[in-house]
DNA sequence: CTACTTTGTGTCAGCCACTGACATAAGGTA
DNA sequence: TACCTTATGTCAGTGGCTGACACAAAGTAG
């Protein structure tokens, strides 16, 4: 009721979370409370998502999906690394455009630790499933686990950083990472 | 009251609660049981355990000592990941000696999304730890990072299948991740 | 040896995340 | 028109977890 109703109930729970939760911190709000403030009750809540973390946690499907036919699209003559950067870079316009969304919900993440281990579960399934898939395009099952490993890890830092500062490019710190990483195997440390 | 009062209270604690999570699982385990299992009420569990997934945590900082004292011992002029890789191989005989007691908790952790992700967020915890301490060894914020996420990456995944299956040394399968990491950026992945 | 302090525990009331069961209203379909 | 589906409300209940208070045992100080 206090929402807008020209939207959906998911939506309007989403909106409110968000508001709620950089308002109040995320442990200081109830999902009663969000509910009430999108209009239904927390029953409700709980029929859109199945628990409090992961109404800020709903494009995790899209980034999937991007980023494996990212994948499957690059070239196969190049390292199961430079492949992983060359789909982070495909999937790069799909992020980009979302800044404005994704700023406030990292904010949010970076002030709460229980919301920070789901995002750690987010990022360890994807890198499983990308595994996969550098396993599908030929690497051996404990090279394309490492690489995807590694490979996210670039991926997420990244992102979060550059979600956290804007003044340095999406693009400029893929870049940067996948110099570290080809050099990192080969270089002493000093 | 079940169990023998030759030891703590928390150590009861924690032997009920590996037998009845392995019994029922851990989901349709409840704090209570656990408590009356090991002799104390409710509330004990909680004094002890700031919730009840960390009743199967404990050694959390044991590792993280043992680790990082082994990273400063390193040689000084090899590779981050050489670096790490000797941390690893001079920790081992404190995995070798846990065996027994690591086996059957890498089981229910295998069973339980929910300790799945609080395993996530230690192996996270500790590759932030390792990447200052391979900053302060000489290497640069971003490659301590990356460094860091690969080698415990490759350390959680060896430790874990070695777990599960002991038919292949940890000291054989901590060399052929490093081999494999070495490999990584230099050959393409067919 | 007594008084004080610390440490570990029991008891109880209560909040909140989350669930199952049942009812109802609105929109589409046969 | 009768039915079915979908989204929601209502309500009662379980279980994780906390704060407050009381108490007993084991130091420790004087």
């Amino acid at each position: 009721m206090k929402e807008g109703s020209a939207s959906t109930a998911r939506e309007r729970l989403q909106a409110a979370a968000v508001m709620l939760f950089e308002k109040q911190g995320f442990d200081a709000t109830t999902a009663a409370q969000i509910a009430v403030e999108a209009g239904v009750t927390e029953r409700t809540f709980f029929r859109h998502f199945s628990n409090k973390r992961e109404v800020l946690f709903d494009g995790e499907e899209r980034v999937r999906r991007g980023l494996l036919s990212a994948i499957n699209q690059a070239p196969a003559d190049i390292s199961v690394v430079a492949t992983l950067f060359h789909a982070f870079d495909e999937f790069r316009p799909e992020l980009e455009g979302r800044q404005d969304y994704a700023a406030p919900r990292q904010r949010i993440i970076d002030n709460t630790p229980t919301l920070q281990e789901r995002e750690l579960a987010k990022i360890a399934s994807l890198t499983s499933d990308i595994a996969f898939a550098l396993e599908q395009r030929g690497a051996s099952p404990l090279e394309a686990r490492l690489a995807s490993q590694i490979g996210m890890a670039a991926f997420a830092d990244a992102t979060a950083e550059w979600l956290r500062d804007g003044s340095v490019k999406l693009s400029e710190r893929f870049y940067r990472a996948e110099q570290v990483i080809s050099q990192m195997t080969t270089a002493p440390s000093n």
